[in-house]
DNA sequence: ATTAGCGATGTTATAATGTTTCACTAATTT
DNA sequence: AAATTAGTGAAACATTATAACATCGCTAAT
């Protein structure tokens, strides 16, 4: 399992993306889900950013590997990562993130800094608690929850975002 | 103020309308911003639906209205209205929604009836809580939160989605 | 080997959502 | 009244996502 990443820290990030891939392919395996050759690239790309990338950024890469890729080549690639646990669509940025926790049966979180665009996954059974005992008291029976928190992370507020590649600059 | 609506049982709709108006009105007033007729409008076609209602829906109101309205007169109207804290937009749904704690200072969830597409909105202090302890575990200044869970409302788990027109049918 | 089935992909077009820009008008301030 | 500001109209454009249908490659039964 891929130990909880620290965007907000330097890191081994190829290190990093090789781990995710393998867990991406271990799972898959386990779960008798084909990870085509588009479907991993398509999540090395996104794990490579390490922050969310939209679909038309995973185009416009595709195309510069030389993948004469549409539109609907990304959404598929992504609903399957989605379906599998491999990825998180956040909602809030129209974008696409590695989960964290994959393989894990988890509900995640996300901290989203709007400086930098750095996002950290997380999951909290406290708040994961508060939300299920508040739809409790409605009677309304949880399915899927989306947790996104915009705010500044620690390097932005000290005014010191982290340097690197901004993919959407 | 206009007290808690209870959108999953009936209720006097149009008093409900016109009482979140006159708090609107109070509420612009107070703040010395214009409720201008597009704004109410839009306020009230949202009001009057009851469920989140997207940018294009209302376009095609103030159409019939004979508004001959483009997207930004919209969007223009839905900013001015989320700034004054008498909508919120749905980020899961690409919608929006009228605030049923206008003018309170609050972080407000919401449970979304994947079904019926109702939407109620709540506030708990203990959700919020969680969330501000996560955050503040990795030192994270929190802005803004988006909690939206996606599920079943009791009428529609007992089978009997509530009537009404919807507006997406 | 043949062929029907099936999941995955390619391809084109289109739908749905959201923004930029500039010119103009109404309201407010001085 | 003049200057300033806020709001609007209108056209074009940008971004995000899906529909529809053809095709390919593998597999499994015939
Ligand atoms: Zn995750
Ligand atoms: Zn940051
Ligand atoms: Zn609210
Ligand atoms: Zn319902």
């Amino acid at each position: 399992m891929v130990s909880t990443p620290l965007p907000y820290r330097p890191h081994n990030h190829a290190a990093c993306v090789e781990q995710a891939l393998a867990d991406a392919r271990r799972i898959c395996t386990d779960a008798s889900a084909r990870l085509t050759p588009t479907r991993e690239r398509v999540l090395e790309l996104i794990w490579q950013s390490h922050k969310p990338l939209g679909a038309y950024d995973l185009l416009a890469a595709l195309t510069l590997d030389g993948h004469n890729a549409a539109p609907p080549t990304v959404y598929r690639a992504l609903d399957f990562l989605q379906q599998h646990g491999l990825v998180h669509r956040i909602a809030s940025l129209n974008a696409f993130t590695g989960c964290t926790h994959a393989g894990d049966h988890h509900t995640g979180f996300f901290l989203i800094c709007r400086q930098c665009h750095n996002v950290l996954e997380l999951a909290s059974p406290d708040l994961d608690g508060a939300v299920e005992q508040a739809a409790q008291a409605q009677k309304f029976a949880v399915e899927k929850s989306t947790i996104e928190i915009a705010g500044l992370c620690p390097a932005c507020q000290s005014g010191t975002p982290p340097e690197g590649t901004h993919c959407h600059e």
